[in-house]
DNA sequence: ATTAATGTTCAGAA
DNA sequence: TTTCTGAACATTAA
């Protein structure tokens, strides 16, 4: 399920083919699935926004952003099962929504309308149709998108905004990461991994962490996630999530805690990983790495 | 065949 | 006000 790292290579994947591109259409796909969450109707949409350019690609917590060059802005959340993709869907029957642009000057060139159609697409797609892709005005963006909604970027979180963000509330920890509106893009997969290797125990209550705490959960967050961006995410199980070219992440490979209940802790290689349900989600950690209280002396 | 589990967000309750 | 619970969605494993 994409989190903030899945999103990012997301982006990264779709940037090359989508940014400085001039809209030629966007269009419903054909499939027979319960409608996806679009506002306006994509008919409308594409009227709007036929010859406009996308101006930027990025991403904000785990939504991608296409922005347009007169102010208004594509968002999309793939939530669950969405994808952003460049070619080669999962299945043909889940594709929801296609972004075609004009081709560019050079393509034209060359005559074959196979290689010119190359690249001249995004799509959408999504299992269970839970995502939303939205074309917003600039102050709708702004209302989503901005702190008033979410929190700031967890790839933007220094050592003294998680020192505010924790002081000011009393929750267990672990659902703390959890909620977007104090800091956005960590999922349930990452808040495990990241108290995993900050040593520091899901329940704990935010309200009284020690400095030291704070600090290994700033580090780690930025580790964790860079690394993962790296792998370019994390494929579970389902094999729901792909890159932008439709291949799996490599990051579930890494994984110390996340769906490995029972194994011994690749870390301290004494513990085993356990699984607590916390908020009706599943939490998994190492006992003997993440005690609630700072082990004393040595 | 029925049920539980899955993750995220939001509405509404405590 | 803050924190927590349940509903919604689609699909699959048990």
């Amino acid at each position: 399920m994409p989190e903030l790292p899945e999103v990012e290579t997301m982006v990264r994947g779709i940037r090359p083919v989508a940014e400085g591109r001039v809209i030629e259409t966007v269009r419903a796909c054909p499939c027979a699935c319960r409608p996806l969450t679009v506002s306006p109707s994509v008919a409308l949409m594409a009227r709007q926004v036929r010859g406009r350019t996308i101006v930027e690609v990025r991403r904000r917590a785990k939504r991608v952003v296409l922005r347009l060059d007169d102010g208004r802005a594509f968002v999309i959340e793939p939530r669950m099962t969405g994808l952003m993709l460049v070619a080669d869907p999962p299945d043909p029957e889940h594709l929801r929504i296609e972004w075609r642009f004009e081709p560019l000057p050079s393509a034209r060139r060359r005559g074959s309308s196979d290689a010119a159609s190359a690249g001249n697409a995004i799509w959408f797609w999504d299992r269970r149709g839970l995502g939303t892709v939205r074309l917003l005005d600039a102050n709708e963006v702004q209302e989503l998108l901005g702190e008033g909604r979410l929190g700031p970027d967890a790839l933007e979180m220094t050592v003294a905004r998680w020192g505010e963000l924790f002081s000011g509330v009393d929750r267990p920890v672990k659902v703390a990461l959890l909620d977007q509106r104090l800091v956005a893009g960590i999922g349930n997969l990452y808040a495990s991994e990241i108290l995993h290797r900050a040593r520091v125990h899901p329940e704990s209550r935010t309200g009284r962490l020690s400095g030291a705490m704070v600090e290994r959960i700033a580090e780690s967050t930025r580790v964790i996630l860079e690394e993962a961006i790296r792998y370019e995410g994390s494929t579970l199980g389902d094999g729901t999530y792909r890159n932008a070219l439709n291949q799996d992440g490599g990051y579930q490979n890494a994984h110390r805690v996340y769906d490995r209940a029972g194994e011994v802790c690749p870390t301290c290689g004494d513990g085993v990983i356990e699984r607590i349900v916390q908020a009706q989600r599943s939490t998994f950690f190492c006992g003997a790495c993440q005690r609630k209280r700072e082990r004393s002396g040595g």
